[in-house]
DNA sequence: AACGCGTGTTTCGTGTTGCGGAATTTGATG
DNA sequence: CATCAAATTCCGCAACACGAAACACGCGTT
């Protein structure tokens, strides 16, 4: 067998079930079973298996009266957060340098989970005591400026599918509340920006501001933490306001 | 081992390595093998060979710097030719039934493969004797109509290329001399339809028109197939006109 | 209806090869 | 240089993926 030049660590079933997903993929229709086995030269059995574990998988669609199979529905979802999260990030960049030297805090992004937030990019300032938060973890809601101010411009139905889930207890200043954190949220769609003081990470308090897509939905939000004492109330109050113009920019041109 | 409610023929190791491309590629940055294998609880071996696969694979990017891993090119490649493919097929369709009518024949729709045309939809006349294409199927360029609408608008370099490969023989009619082929092509970006006559299939002719992005790149063309007694000079020159008219309506919509 | 062809599905015995615990290397960090 | 966590590599075992062949099904054909 051809196993020459090969990484010993590919495990080959995945490596052909691969192939088997590329093809039907690049394809642009549906196809059938036989014409994969025949094109990939894997046996029959063999291709039958790999189409139905992509299916199963959500990788590949299965029309079942037609026998044949397509590209499935968790690809596409895969590369649309994907594309959705690159542009975010792209068109935030600029702002999100010079928001870090405008106020010399760090900066940050975070695109709405289900149920929490994930920080997708973040610009540290120097002079930084430690870093809060690290690109890739997720953060709950109710507990971080991120988060509310996504929250607050969630539709009402999803708003409180989200408010009836547990909340977390990051440290004693957490809110737990639902009255005080719905009070909370109509603030911060009046001001346009969210405050957390100490309520995610003691010591630390954050500012943020939430990104509309085209229709409005808030897909993600970004955000000045700095420590506590760093950050008097007029200076939040305007960073607030910065926050949210720049925020807006962002959120308009993401319908382009 | 619950195993219970499965479908029998899912290849485990496919499955698996599946959950890490979407874990992966859903994390929205870069992660690193052991959180994937924490968070999957897969043991780090396992974890270790799957993410290896898919990047050898092209369907995640291996950062070597950072030992983390992203979602790969192969992903993005995939679901942009997809996403291109459907919105092409579902901008024509409408043109597509009305040029069926207006002229009772065969109208074919493909894009751009690799050095071949494929067919993405097509719309039967009911009194078409026999269809000559079938969706998926892929025919050379430079013997359809279709593929020389296309040829005739790519950047002088890929043509080029396209050109200097082997050039197969389908018919007794099928142009294979560089000069006449070039000669035609010049044509066709002037009158701005390609005309093929029994140069692909024995008593087939088809006319086609080239649907171009919004770069003026020749993603794909539209086509109207007829048995060769059934399209007169005269008919033919009308359907043209016709084509590239409905194509160019077409491409101008793809920039939107 | 009976046939044959080309599909997709199922079965089953074999041995390949994927598995994962543990050992080793690498590379950041102080 | 020491330390620690993370990524690689090693290796023996048996699980389980493989694929030939048998089966089932839906067609078009005579």
């Amino acid at each position: 067998m051809p196993k020459t030049t090969e990484n010993p660590y590919v495990v080959q079933p995945v490596m052909k079930a691969l192939k088997v997903l590329e093809l039907v993929a690049r394809h642009g229709h549906e196809i059938a079973l036989t014409a994969v086995s025949k094109e990939l030269r894997i046996p029959k059995t063999t291709t039958f298996r790999y189409l139905q574990t992509l299916s199963a998988a959500g990788f590949l669609d299965h029309n079942r009266t037609s026998d044949r199979y397509t590209l499935g529905p968790q690809m596409r979802s895969i590369a649309r957060a994907d594309a959705s999260v690159s542009k975010i990030r792209t068109l935030a960049r600029p702002a999100m340098t010079e928001l870090m030297h405008e106020f010399n805090e760090t900066v940050n992004l975070a695109v709405k989970g289900n149920g929490t937030i994930v920080y997708i990019d973040l610009i540290e300032a120097n002079r930084s005591l430690r870093m809060q938060a690290r690109i890739g973890d997720s953060h709950p809601m109710h507990s971080t400026a991120l988060g509310k101010a996504i929250l607050a411009f969630l539709p009402e139905a999803e708003r409180q599918r989200q408010l009836d889930l547990p909340l977390t207890e990051r440290t004693g200043r957490t809110l737990l509340e639902r009255e005080e954190i719905e009070r909370q949220l109509r603030q911060v769609a009046r001001t346009g920006y969210a405050t957390e003081m100490g309520e995610n990470e003691d010591g630390a308090m954050c500012i943020g501001a939430p990104i509309l897509d085209e229709n409005g939905y808030p897909v993600a939000a970004l955000s000045i933490s700095a420590p506590l004492m760093r950050m008097p109330h007029s200076l939040a109050a305007k960073a607030g306001a910065r926050l949210r113009e720049i925020a807006a920019g962002i959120s308009a041109h993401l319908g382009s």
